[in-house]
DNA sequence: GATTAGCACTCTCAAGTCGAGAGTGCTAAT
DNA sequence: ATTAGCACTCTCGACTTGAGAGTGCTAATC
C-alpha cells in the first residue's frame, strides 16, 4: 500500500494495464501487454511485476489464473500520480468553443450544449446544474396586469437573468398604478442586492410593500440549495457499457442522477467547497457512495466564486478514459465560467 | 383474427390471462387461472379455450408446453373492446389535484409535477412537452439596457408567458430611448398576434423596426416544431421491469425518449392530429416503431385546440396496467388543460 | 354436445460433468 | 536480474441428464 516503493517499470506496467483494461473491460494478461505494447521483457517478468503491484493493492485478480484488473486504489494512484495533465486537441476545442459561441445569447441552450458535449466526449452520462446566483443585484422590475386581479411580476437582475412570478392581488389595480409602482421600486432598489433591499424602510403604500417583499423573496431564491434546472445527457451511454449489461449496478448509479435529493446531497458533499476550475475525481464511491461502487465521477464547479456558481460533471464506469474526460470537464467548465463572467462584467464593457 | 366469434367465456379468459400476465410477467398456465380466480371450470376446458384464443391470434405460446402470453393483438383487443373505462380513485384524484393547485403559479413546476405523477402512477417512464402557443397575442414589451450595447428584450404574451432574448446593438442607446421604444411598440402591437404584427407598416425609426422584427421572430417561435422543454421522469421505472433486465430492448426504447429528433418524429406522427382529451394507446410499435416492439405508449394532447397544446404520455412495458395508466394520463391531461385554459381566460376574470 | 379426467408427450430449466484453453506461479537455467 | 519451461488452477462453453411444468389429445362422463 506504500506508493513510493514502486519502480518506474512497475508504474509503466500499471499504466499500461489500466490503459488496456479501459479499452477492453477484460482482465489484462501478461502476454497481452507484451503483444500490444511491444515491451522488451518476457511475460514472466511482467507477471512478477504484476504480482508486486497486486501486493501493493493496485491490481487484483478476479480469480487465480486470470489476468489482472486495476483496483479502485490503482485508478486513484493513476489519476493522482501517474497520469499527466492532458488537453483536448486544439481542433476539438475550437469546434466546441464555436458551438458555445453560437449559444451565447441563451444560457439555457448553453447548458444543454454543455451537457451534450460532456456526454459525447466522455461517452458517459453528464450533468450540468444552472449557476446559482448569489447576492445578485437588482436591475429592473416590471408589473403587468394579465387579467382581472392577476398580475405578472417580471424581475430582471443585473446579470440579465429574468425571474418571473404570477400573483393574485386582493383588488383590481389599473396598469398605470402598477407601472408607477414598478418604476418606484426600480428606483428604490437600483443595483441593490437581496440584503440591501431587506433593510429598506417600509414605504407609505401597501402595494409597494407587498411587491417589495415578493422581490426580496425572488432575489433570495437560488441563494440556498439546488434550485433551477439540472441538465442531463447521455444516460444511455452508461447503460451500453459492457459492465452494466447484466447486473443492476447501472440502475443504482443512474438513480443518483435521477433523484433530485440524492443529487443535491452528492453535490453538496463533494464540490461545494472546491475551488472554481479544480476538477475533482471520485473513483468508486470512495466509501461514502455505495451506489457508485463501479462508477467514477468527474466533477467541477464553474462560474465566479461567491457570486454565481454551478456544477458540472460526468458519471461513467470506473474504467473511463480519465485523461480525456478530465480535460473535457475542465474545458467545458472554463467555457461556462466565461459565460457567467460575461454576464457579470461591469458596465463599462 | 375475427373478433366477433369470441364467446363471452373466451373473452373472460383472455381478460384474466392478460391480468395475470400483467401481474407476473410470466406465461400463464391454465391451472394458474383456476387457482387464482376460482373459475368453475376444469383446466382442460380452459386449455381448449386458450387454444381457440391462440388460433384467433390473441394469445401465443413461447414454446410447446408453456403457458400463454397475450399477443400485441390481444392487448389491443383488450384495450379497445374489453376493458371498461376506469377512473382513478377519488382520493387519488384529490391528492393530485391538490398538488397541482399548489404549483398553479409556476407552469414549469406544474409540468415537472405532471411528469412525476405520471411516472409514479404508471410505474413507467413519462414525458410532458411544454404547450406550444399558437397565434399567441402580444401583451407587453420591455427593453432593458444590461451593459454597454447589450440589451435584454423581455416579451410578455397575453397568456402571461414570458420570452426573453439578449441582443447586441450597433451603438449604445440610453435606457430612456429604449423605454420609449418599448412603450411605442407595446402601443403598436397591443393584443396583436404574430401575423398582425407582420403586416405593420415600417415605422420611421430604425431601432423600432429592428426590435419589431425580433418581436415577430420571438412570437413566431413555438409555432412550429417541438420547441421548449421536454419534461421526463421515471426512466428508471422502465429499466427495473423484469423483461428489460437482460436484453437491450429497454435501451432502444429509452433512446426514443432521449433523442430529441426521435421524439419529435414520434409526437408528430401520433398525437398531432388527435383531439384534446382523447387518450391514444400505441401497443408494441404498431408496425411503425421497431424500437418500441416490447413497449406501449399512452399519449394524449392537452391544452386548447388551435391555441396552445402540448403532449404528455407514458412509455412502459407492453404488459402495463392500461386501465390505471390511461385514466392517469386522461386525468393529468385534464389538469394541464385547465392550467392552459386558466391562462387564456378572457380579461373579465 | 359440452365438459373433464387421465395420460403421454414436449419443452425448459437447473444441476452436473467434462475438456479445452487461458493464464498464472514457481523453479531452474541463463 | 531475467527468462524459458512447465505444472497447476480456474473459468467457460458444450453437453448430458432428470425433474417438473404444462400442454394436447382421447376417451369417458354429464
Amino acid at each position: 500500500m506504500i506508493a513510493s516503493d514502486l519502480t518506474d517499470r512497475q508504474k509503466l506496467i500499471l499504466v499500461l494495464t489500466i490503459q488496456e483494461y479501459t479499452k477492453t473491460a477484460q482482465p489484462v494478461a501478461s502476454n497481452r501487454l507484451l503483444q500490444e505494447y511491444g515491451l522488451d521483457l518476457s511475460s514472466a517478468t511482467v507477471r512478477n511485476e504484476m504480482a508486486a503491484l497486486a501486493d501493493s493493492g493496485y491490481l487484483r485478480q478476479p480469480h487465480t489464473s486470470a489476468g489482472r484488473i486495476p483496483t479502485e486504489e490503482g485508478f486513484r494512484f493513476f489519476v493522482g500520480q501517474l497520469m499527466g495533465q492532458t488537453e483536448l486537441p486544439a481542433t476539438t476545442r475550437q469546434t466546441i468553443a464555436h458551438q458555445f459561441f453560437q449559444t451565447r445569447q441563451d444560457s439555457d441552450e448553453s447548458m444543454r450544449l454543455a451537457a451534450s458535449v460532456l456526454a459525447k466526449q466522455s461517452h458517459a452520462a453528464s450533468l450540468v446544474t444552472a449557476p446559482q446566483h448569489l447576492h445578485g443585484k437588482f436591475k429592473h422590475l416590471e408589473l403587468i396586469s394579465i387579467r382581472g386581479r392577476q398580475i405578472l411580476l417580471v424581475l430582471v437582475m443585473q446579470s440579465g437573468e429574468v425571474r418571473q412570478q404570477m400573483l393574485d392581488l386582493a383588488d383590481h389595480v389599473p396598469q398605470e398604478t402598477l407601472s408607477a409602482t414598478a418604476n418606484r421600486i426600480t428606483e428604490l432598489c437600483g443595483s441593490k442586492n437581496q440584503s440591501g433591499i431587506a433593510v429598506l424602510p417600509p414605504q407609505h403604500d401597501a402595494l409597494t410593500d407587498d411587491i417589495l417583499k415578493l422581490v426580496r423573496d425572488l432575489m433570495d431564491q437560488g441563494e440556498e440549495g439546488l434550485s433551477g434546472e439540472v441538465y442531463r445527457d447521455g444516460l444511455l451511454n452508461v447503460l451500453t457499457e459492457p459492465e452494466f449489461a447484466e447486473n443492476d449496478s447501472a440502475r443504482r448509479a443512474l438513480r443518483v442522477l435521477e433523484e433530485r435529493p440524492f443529487l443535491e446531497n452528492l453535490i453538496t458533499q463533494t464540490v461545494r467547497n472546491t475551488d472554481i476550475g479544480v476538477v475533482q475525481v471520485i473513483i468508486g464511491g470512495e466509501g461514502n457512495w455505495e451506489e457508485l461502487s463501479e462508477c467514477s465521477m468527474v466533477l467541477a464547479r464553474y462560474g465566479i466564486h461567491g457570486t454565481a456558481t454551478g456544477t458540472l460533471g460526468v458519471l461513467g464506469p470506473i474504467r473511463m478514459r480519465y485523461g480525456r474526460t478530465i480535460s473535457t470537464v475542465r474545458f467545458v467548465a472554463g467555457l461556462l465560467s466565461d459565460m457567467v463572467q460575461e454576464s457579470h462584467r461591469p458596465a463599462g464593457e
